[in-house]
DNA sequence: TGTACATCAGTGAACGCGCGTTCACTGATGTAC
DNA sequence: TGTACATCAGTGAACGCGCGTTCACTGATGTAC
């Protein structure tokens, strides 16, 4: 009830944030400093102790936001699609993917790149928001397998082995063979956008238009997965 | 011919590569310091300035090795394979380059993670190396198209375009489809390998044998591309 | 064989810097009477 | 309405630390005569 923020930052937890994402965005996550964040917003840093115990802690809660950036986004185009084909409605998750990506590339960073040095991240926190992309494409594709419309192979015994965490954590009942497409399609996707991000296409691709090689890659994987 | 080196380091240059490699493999490759390679080799900081300008040389000599070693990787198991089938050939480049992920992961964090920051790779010197991966690929695809063993698609004008900067960096004059199932390969491959050095694959795999998982998408890659 | 000299890899001190975190504090705000 | 008090977000100084880089130097090694 009490109007204590100062003028400047009413909202000093999402300021430190939102500074945090951008001094990431310039300087890469590794050189997230408490210092820093407190020089752009005009604040000692120890005024940042008010609102995370530490620089790791506010690490955490930036992956954890990036992680739930990310799969909303999905959600929301898939909810913009809803009404079409179940072969659009992928194209539309995946694109928000790329698109994601492209726009918060800093977060991308956060969450698919090289771990920060001394930092580790409590899985306990990060796995249920880190769930929440690949479980969009399980619905989907688990609304697609119900219509008959998805070629779903009975995975090896292996396969199925290496699945088991995921269907136990998540109580999943559907058929098996959705995660392992759910998962070939985030495997797919993530090595066109991962290496787009981190520049590694820049041997071969002058412009930064890649759009072209990824949705060549989209209908490569419907293809593969018989979606029509 | 004077032999003034130190008995502790008969080659103080590799003995300075040898240990950032193990730094960064220990606290990530942000975390490289002078001061600490010299402290592990006990030397004092300046001797590095004898062999390396400043630290982002140093960081660049480290790139180029990874780059150099990877392709290296791939052409030993491409050699080691020559009389086998074209398909057997993909699976054990393919293969070399998980290995090679998995054995030298902080080799692969270098080329394939988020950028060092305060670092600019400098690509007159970085894109040769890093083109070696790619050019194993396109040759063994090359061979299997000469033997009409492959089904090459014409790409789309658009993708033509992204590719043109490789075929005249490279004097490419085969068809324009085998980059596009090299690079498709890479990315496909790419997806997994980083997922899997990263750690994001933790979600839905208890251990980490995620092989099973690798085969099978290799596997659906042989496929797409119709190789016997 | 012996001596004066050149070389140059590695040293040690110093520079200026930024970092995370702690601590006692201040001073504006709101509350109780 | 006025006064004494409690709260607590943010301050400013300080801690001990590690960093990249510079610089004049040392001292073992090899060379020329």
């Amino acid at each position: 009830m009490r109007p204590k923020q100062s003028q400047q930052h009413p909202n000093l937890q999402e300021a430190i944030k939102n500074t945090a994402r951008s001094q990431i965005a310039a300087k890469g996550a590794p050189s997230l400093s408490l210092r820093g964040i407190a020089r752009e917003l005009d604040i000692t840093a120890p005024a940042i102790y008010n609102y995370f115990p530490n620089r790791n802690n506010l690490v955490t809660a930036l992956i954890v936001d990036a992680y739930n950036s990310l799969s909303e986004a999905m959600v929301k185009s898939l909810a913009a699609n809803s009404k079409r084909s179940y072969s659009d409605q992928i194209i539309s998750i995946l694109n928000a993917y790329r698109n994601w990506a492209l726009s918060h590339s800093e977060e991308y960073n956060l969450i698919f790149g090289t771990p920060i040095p001394d930092y580790q991240a409590p899985m306990d926190i990060i796995n249920p928001a880190a769930a929440g992309s690949l479980t969009v494409l399980i619905e989907v594709l688990g609304l697609a397998y119900q219509d008959r419309k998805l070629n779903v192979k009975e995975p090896s015994p292996q396969l199925l082995k290496m699945m088991q965490k995921w269907i136990e954590n998540n109580d999943y009942s559907g058929h098996p063979g959705i995660i392992h497409l759910a998962l070939a399609s985030w495997i797919h996707i993530h090595g066109l956008v991962s290496l787009e991000i981190f520049g590694n296409l820049s041997a071969c691709s002058e412009n930064t238009d890649v759009t072209a090689l990824f949705e060549t890659e989209v209908q490569a994987l419907l293809d593969r997965m018989g979606l029509v």
